[in-house]
DNA sequence: TAGTGACATATTAGATACAATATGTCACTA
DNA sequence: TAGTGACATATTGTATCTAATATGTCACTA
């Protein structure tokens, strides 16, 4: 029911020059500590010009979250359409949405802070980026089902479940992986487990 | 270099009653606003009584936790000596362990608050169990291996490392999954493909 | 002598006030 | 008309005070 207000293509990358400044900044403070003028500054705009895009700092930081998941999963899904085996792309692809939407900002200083806030202003947009992931992972093993590459038979879940179930796990990794060298060795570790599973 | 100061059987066993309506109070009220008077009370002693077993709020929660994971290591270990094949065996001891462990505390009102005052208070007590539950159940790996009942050689893990990856992975389940129900099927589901790939 | 009532000390919660900083919105101009 | 300087408003941080509650430790007793 809201209007959808349409985007020029400039508007547009006036705005990706803000979101670039604007991650560089939270990911430096945390998004406390970081006022509408660093953000301003870093994009070398003015602070009102800053008002002129973004309504506040909340609804800055929802469109900032929005817009690196998108990148995320578009990098993923291009991943995805490679023409590696199964097991390379769809571990790729999960390598790849973590590399862009996670580690730059749970390796800054203030990490912890900005995945917080990201639960609190944000939380629509991770559970529509999540659904969209898990569709979209899904999607690649039901189709390397039907090529024979693996065999859903029998396996007692479906692809989706199976998907959800492995983010779920590699979840888990993050809080005790020490540097994003290990996350993502394990990262590796586990979803060869979990696709060893499907190949029988 | 601590004096390691005996306790008596009796004195154990009233500990234990302590234990035991200290688990209640701290999993209905929480840690900070439940008072040693709540506990002395639910335990039906007065509070200098209980000043008399626990120097303090803080050490009488320590010990609380130690004895908990004592309890859910020495049930899982319990399984794990049982006589069915090694997947349930297993899974049963990682079941029972989050069951005597996790729920308790985990499903109460102030459950998170209660994690992290553990967290913050007791991450000795956690890391040394975590440990001793790692070894316990690589153990179980290792002997099932050597009896025939799975494959190691052809997973790139050795046990220890298979079972921290496992239980990392455990972890990530506990966010997403809503009721107990829900995490113990998923549990088994996970541990469930984890041991596939030493079956091969 | 294990256990208690009572007391002195420490901690916490809630108000209030002030200073410093950040926010959101003008009227204006290049 | 997109963008700015400057201003009024809102928010946040710090300090201080008081009342209420919790803590830890007595001297005493059953």
């Amino acid at each position: 029911m809201s209007k959808t207000k349409p985007e020029s293509a400039q508007q547009k990358a006036k705005k990706n020059v803000v979101f670039d400044a604007a991650l560089d900044v939270f990911a430096q403070y945390g998004f406390r500590r970081t006022t509408m003028n660093d953000v301003a500054q870093a994009a070398g705009i003015s602070r009102p010009a800053l008002y002129l895009m973004f309504n506040n700092k909340e609804h800055l930081f929802h469109e900032l979250a929005a817009h690196r998941l998108e990148l995320a999963i578009a990098e993923a899904t291009s991943v995805l359409a490679g023409n590696h085996n199964i097991e390379d792309r769809f571990i790729d692809a999960l390598l790849v949405h973590q590399k862009v939407y996670y580690e730059p900002v749970a390796n800054s200083p203030h990490g912890a802070e900005l995945i917080d806030t990201n639960l609190s202003l944000a939380t629509d947009v991770m559970t529509k980026g999540y659904t969209k992931l898990i569709e979209v992972l899904a999607n690649s093993l039901d189709e390397a089902g039907k090529n024979g590459e693996i065999n859903f038979s029998n396996a007692s879940l479906k692809p989706k479940a199976f998907v959800e179930l492995l983010l779920s796990s590699l979840n888990g990794l993050k809080k005790k992986a020490g540097s994003t060298a290990e996350l993502r060795k394990q990262t590796k570790q586990v979803a060869k487990i979990f696709l060893g599973s499907l190949i029988v």
